[in-house]
DNA sequence: CAAAATACGTAACATAAGATACAGCGCTCC
DNA sequence: GGAGCGCTGTATCTTATGTTACGTATTTTG
C-alpha cells in the first residue's frame, strides 16, 4: 500500500528515464519542499527542463502540477498537526498512559505554538482595563469553559456577566452592549447558528470580541477582534476542549496579575462579605 | 528579535485593520500552509478579498507574495531538517505563560501517574451501567466541570442530571437519590461545606458517590466509592482545575466506549430530532 | 550498422496567478 | 453632525507559470 508520494516515487523510480529520475532524486533529497516551488526552480535544481518535471509528474499518475502541489500540501499538512509523525520524541514515556492523554497535552503544545505571549497580553490587557462590561458565552458543549472564566473574572473585578439561559434572554442583553464593551464567546464544532447570529449583532453594535475556537475557525471569526484557535482532536467520539480550557486559565491569571492591586484589595472584600 | 514569520505577524497583529487580522489569525491557525496556496485561496479561507492578502503580505515587509511564500518554506524547511528547534516558542521564557503552560502540563502527567487504567476502566463502568440515575454537581468554580461532563453524559444515556442553582433545590433532591444512582461531585479547596453536607447525606441514602478533588482531597473523600485527585498547583493566584478537566473528558471517552452501540443510535436519535 | 523508437530540450502558447487603479463605504475626529 | 481619512472590494491589467508542439539527440533493436 502507497501512502504517501515519497513512497509513490521510490515505487516508480525504477521505470523511469534518466532525466525524470534526476527530478525524482532532487524531489527525495529535498522533500518536499522542492515540489511547492514552481516547475522552473524544480527542474532548474534538477538540472533538467521543465517539461521533464512535468513529464515525471505526469508518470506518477498526476493530471497536472498544480494537482501535484495540493497532494504535497495535503501530506505535509497531515504531518505538521498529527503528533503522529513526532511519536520518536523520547521524552513520552512508554507504557499504559492513554492515548487520550498523550493527544490532550500535544494539543495543548500545539496551541500554544500557534499562540504568542503578545497575542494573549493584548487580550488580557483589554480584559482588565474597566471600560466597559464583559459578557460570556459559550456553545453547546462550550458554556461551561465561559461559565468557568466568568466565575473568575467576576471576583476580580465588576460587571462581568455570563449569558446563560435562552436564546431570547441573552439576545435582549444585547441592548445593554456597546463599544467599550467585550464579549467573549466560545464556538466549536459544530458551530451554532444562534451564536453567529447574536455575534453577528454585537459586533454591529460596536462591541469587541474575544473568540475561543477551534482552528477550523467558527465562522465569529469574522467579526472577531481576537481569535484563539485551539486544538480539539483527540481518539475520542468527542472534541476536547481541554487545550481552551488551559488557555482560558491563563488568561484568567494574566488578568489578574494586571489587575493584581486593585483585585487584591477586591478579594479582600469580598472575603469580608461572607 | 524577530525569527519567524509568526512572530512577526503577531507582534504586528495589534496595529493592523480589520481584514488584514482576519488574515492574520487564518494564517496563525493553519500555520504556514495556508500561506503556501494561491493568494485565491488564501483569501476565500479568511473571508476577505485578494488584494486584502496582498495589503497584509506587504504590511508585514514582502515585496510581493512569491518573496512570502520563499521565505515561509525557508522557515518550513529549516524546521522540517531540525525537529530540535520545533521545540516551544524559544521566545516565551521572558513571559509568564510558558511557566504556566509547563506547570498544566506537569500536572496532568502527574495526576494520571496516580491513577490507574484500572481504576478509570471501573468509573468508566459504573457509569455507563445504567441502573440508576447519574447526578452531578460541582463547587464555586468546578461546577461548570460538572456541567461540562453532564453535557456530554446526557446525551449518550437517560437520567442523567446537573444540580444547579439554590442550595436547597438541589438539597431537595436527595428525595430521588437512592442506591442504585450515582453522584459525581467536583470540589477541590476551599472545599465548600454545603457540598460537603449534601454529599455526607447523598452517601447515607447508599448513593454511590464518586469525588474529583485536589491532592489534598476533600472532607468528602470519606463518604466517596471514587476518589480521582488531580494536581491544582500553578503559577498563579488562582488554583488550576485543567487537570480534572482532562479527566473528565477521559471518562467522558471512556464512557462513550462502552456505551458504543446504544449511545450511537442515540446520537443519531438525537440528531433526528433537531 | 542502420533504422526506429524513445527521451529530452527549445520555443511558442494559453491560462491562471498576482498586482494595481479606483470607487464606495465606514469610521474617526473635529 | 459634517469633513476627512483610511480601509476594503470590484474590475482590470500584467506578469509569469504551466502546458504543449515539435525538432534534435540518444539509445535500442533487428
Amino acid at each position: 500500500m502507497i501512502s504517501s508520494i515519497a513512497e509513490l516515487i521510490s515505487d516508480r523510480i525504477g521505470t523511469m528515464p534518466a532525466g525524470e529520475r534526476r527530478a525524482a532524486q532532487t524531489l527525495i533529497a529535498n522533500y518536499p519542499l522542492i515540489g511547492l516551488k514552481t516547475v522552473a526552480e524544480f527542474s532548474a535544481a534538477a538540472g533538467v527542463s521543465s517539461p521533464t518535471i512535468l513529464r515525471f509528474v505526469s508518470r506518477l499518475g498526476f493530471q497536472n502540477y498544480p494537482e501535484f502541489q495540493s497532494a504535497l500540501q495535503d501530506e505535509l499538512a497531515a504531518q505538521l498537526q498529527s503528533p503522529a509523525s513526532r511519536t520518536l520524541n523520547p521524552a513520552s514515556p512508554s507504557g499504559a498512559i492513554s492515548p487520550m492523554l498523550e493527544a490532550t497535552l500535544e494539543n495543548m503544545r500545539e496551541t500554544f505554538r500557534h499562540l504568542s505571549d503578545r497575542q494573549l497580553a493584548d487580550i488580557a490587557t483589554r480584559l482588565a482595563e474597566r471600560r466597559g462590561k464583559t459578557f460570556l458565552i459559550g456553545g453547546r458543549f462550550t458554556d461551561p469553559l465561559a461559565r468557568y472564566m466568568a466565575a473568575h473574572l467576576a471576583i476580580i473585578q465588576p460587571d462581568v456577566y455570563h449569558l446563560a439561559g435562552q436564546e431570547s434572554i441573552w439576545r435582549d442583553r444585547l441592548i445593554d452592549m456597546g463599544k467599550r464593551d467585550v464579549l467573549v464567546i466560545f464556538d466549536i464544532r459544530r458551530y451554532q447558528d444562534s451564536l453567529v447570529r447574536f455575534a453577528e449583532t454585537a459586533h454591529q453594535r460596536g462591541v469587541q470580541i474575544v473568540l475561543f475556537t477551534d482552528q477550523w475557525l467558527s465562522p465569529i471569526a469574522r467579526f472577531a477582534r481576537h481569535v484563539i484557535a485551539g486544538r480539539t482532536a483527540v481518539p475520542s467520539a468527542w472534541d476536547s476542549s481541554a487545550a481552551l480550557f488551559v488557555v482560558a486559565e491563563t488568561l484568567i491569571g494574566a488578568v489578574t496579575r494586571q489587575l493584581e492591586a486593585d483585585s487584591a484589595k477586591r478579594i479582600r472584600d469580598l472575603e469580608g462579605l461572607r
